[in-house]
DNA sequence: TCTACAATAGACCGACCAGTCTACTTATGA
DNA sequence: TCATAAGTAGACTGGTCGGTCTATTGTAGA
């Protein structure tokens, strides 16, 4: 029964917004029209382009990017077909085969310029490679992974996918995607 | 003797603050300032913003990524250890630890915005991939890499790299960098 | 019902944006 | 030497930027 308010709305057309044009490029007027809500409501929920973004990151950037790059596990998991399928899973997702992963674009853009948004990003990167990280544990104990150092290699995992998923939209596809991430699972695999 | 002229200071001063603040970040006003330049000769040289930063992509951006990843090859090279001479030389450019590859940075960026710019920058991506390949071709003759598709090996090797350089700048280092590549590295030996 | 605060609404502000315009200075080649 | 063009110089324009301000409306508790 939770009604859609004006902050949700600003927050859903914040991460459009800076998705597709990044932090500088994202007007607050359009984001303003797009959400159908006035400024003045805007500026009662947040102080400043910034907060709102900050805010957009943590309750709406992270929990996407948890929702497309993690998968929770159990003990009857098979650690190298959990791995396949978050691959399979990512390039069904046209967005980020298009315009690449959200999270890496923003702390990409913002990396030379607000500390607090770098490592609000980084922070949340580390988080990744870290719950990636079990999975490989699981892998190696499996035996269906290499014995290589687990959080090196979900690392090296994840940007090599972010830089796989950041081919110009126009010539980017599932099957591009595919093809370079076969080349990291059969590095990993033992 | 050939003197600086105020086109070239505006195509340094360009590549700088696209470089650092993007295609939307970065301000002709301070590009100016910087090239100590007077707006007028700015547009008496180029007719817009874009056109500035098309010509600073193919007479700046373009040499310098070229210098970085491409390594000139004869028939006494041997290819594994271009590759490995290569990883090292990146490394070394702090620059490119700390921000990125500029090529990458801009195709990222402007993907999803002006088409003209990313042809240009996808262009040169495609280009450098096929020198890559070429390495690799000559490797896979040595014995000392792979036998995989060399173009599709060379896109991935790119992109994985350039993933493994969008570190944010406060926890990039030269070391993170090459046990990300290490893993490259490990993979396409036979 | 009254009070207080949360939220909406949008006019308005100075700063900065890319781009235009006219005037001036320098170099070139006839 | 003089005409023409190349290049320099910066004031100025309309529009957009993020942010402020005041006024109004909705709502929840006493």
């Amino acid at each position: 029964m939770s009604k859609v308010t004006s902050r949700d709305k600003l927050l859903d057309a914040t991460f459009n917004e800076v998705y597709m044009y990044g932090y500088a490029g994202a007007s607050t007027a359009k984001i303003l029209k797009i959400a159908g809500v006035p400024k003045g409501s805007m500026y009662h929920h947040f102080s400043s382009k910034k907060e709102m973004v900050v805010a957009m990151i943590k309750e709406r950037l992270i929990p996407k990017v948890r929702e497309s790059f993690y998968i929770e596990i159990n003990d009857t998991s098979r650690a190298f077909d959990i791995i396949k399928y978050l691959f399979k899973k990512i390039s069904k997702n046209k967005m980020l085969i298009k315009h690449g992963c959200p999270l890496h674009k923003l702390m990409f853009e913002m990396g030379s310029q607000d500390e607090e948004i770098t490592e609000l990003c980084h922070n949340e990167f580390l988080y990744l490679c870290e719950s990636f990280a079990k999975i490989i544990e699981l892998g190696k104990k499996q035996g269906t992974i290499k014995d290589i150092d687990s959080l090196s290699l979900a690392e090296y995992i994840i940007t090599a996918s972010w830089g796989a998923l950041s081919i110009a939209p126009k010539h980017a596809s599932k099957e591009r995607f595919l093809k370079n991430t076969d080349h990291i699972i059969e590095y990993i695999k033992t």
